[in-house]
DNA sequence: GTCTATACGAGGATAGAC
DNA sequence: GTCTATCCTCGTATAGAC
């Protein structure tokens, strides 16, 4: 289980190691399949960020599709991990809010490339590769909760649906951009341990605050 | 300057009209690279999408890049139309922050694909096709309104900078990712009407609440 | 399991007639 | 200006040796 996240995902690799292969392509093809999607992704360029021969995609995987699959597979899992586990229908809305919204930021700070495969997937192919549509399930949760806090006039009058998007964008809308967009101030990486907890603040005071009675 | 946003881009095309035909693989063209970006783009269905011939992209364009060049372009100058009139420096933190928030939603909810235009090419090309990165300067005027809020204690103590991309995502994650994952309510459309105004309204109030003192 | 070499199709771009 | 037909590169996928 464990994930190298080095940009030149490389290795020993000195003998043959049939599940170490197939994590190294994995982990390649996760970072190719975040920036390009699906179609635009190249199966060379992944085959040259790994150290094995391009047709050991195939071999592993069958093929381009299947590779995909895979990384999508492997973002669904970890997002349920996350969420699953918690318990948010027995605290308060705002407690349970807080909860959610560490859990989901937890998750994807330490899978950064999430959002963004997550939303390639949601452009480029419209979902037809997750099988339960992750965020669906997701966004059901939020939409829970954000229900009861407004029925028990907690929280001010909103729309639970359009707020949900709207929070889910405060929390993801960073790794989308960010990552890339590298105007940064005076050199600080996004995806520092320090500005990552620093978002996580941020974006957790900023929707509760959203939510908030003025 | 008038513009068709109906699905299939046609038009009479009785005779040769050259500026229209350009208008027509133009906005095609808008269609294709919001959905796929830049390589995953294929000229074909470009193509396919007006009642024009292949050629002809090549003809008014020179190559597949100089037409995304002109959509970003008009992408770009929709933008800058919309914020670069407004006064933001003499009213109040507040209303500025409203005044800057209902111009940006305006627009895009005028031109829905181009969030999206704008994340690809950020995500895919890293912006490199962006002359002078618009979404760079918006962002700098947004954080000049956060800064001086928070400097006359106007807005609650938060960072302008990690702010001013979460206010972002609370405004344009909902063309991101709606106009695609369609588990939408009881077959409301997202950029009906209706549901664009819903948006902004939800997303401006959640902003300033969010920013407010507690 | 892993590699090298290659077949083959998709898609960007051009030529040239009208 | 617009079309049809065609070229040729690039990239997926496979064959077959080791």
């Amino acid at each position: 289980m464990a994930e190298t996240k080095s940009e030149k995902v490389k290795q020993t690799k000195s003998v043959r190691d049939a599940e170490a292969t197939k994590a190294i392509i994995l982990a390649a093809a996760e970072e190719e399949f975040a920036q390009h999607g699906l179609t635009a992704a190249r199966t060379e360029a992944i085959a040259a960020k790994t150290q094995v021969a391009k047709s050991m995609i195939y071999y592993y995987f069958k093929d381009k599709e299947g590779l995909y699959r895979a990384v999508l597979e492997r973002s669904h899992a970890h997002l349920l991990q996350a969420i699953q586990p918690l318990d948010l229908e027995t605290a308060s809305p705002e407690v349970a809010l807080e909860q959610f919204l560490r859990a989901l930021l937890d998750c994807v700070s330490r899978n950064p490339k999430l959002p963004t495969i997550m939303f390639l997937e949601a452009v480029q192919n419209q979902g037809k590769y997750y099988k339960n549509s992750t965020s669906a399930s997701i966004d059901t949760v939020l939409i829970a909760i954000l229900e009861r806090g407004v029925k028990t006039e907690i929280f001010r009058p909103l729309d639970p649906f359009q707020s949900a998007i709207n929070i889910m964008g405060t929390c993801l809308f960073y790794f989308i951009g960010t990552g890339n967009i590298q105007q940064f101030p005076q050199g600080k990486r996004p995806l520092s341990k320090a500005m990552l907890s620093q978002h996580l603040e941020e974006a957790i005071a900023f929707s509760l605050a959203g939510v908030q009675k003025i």
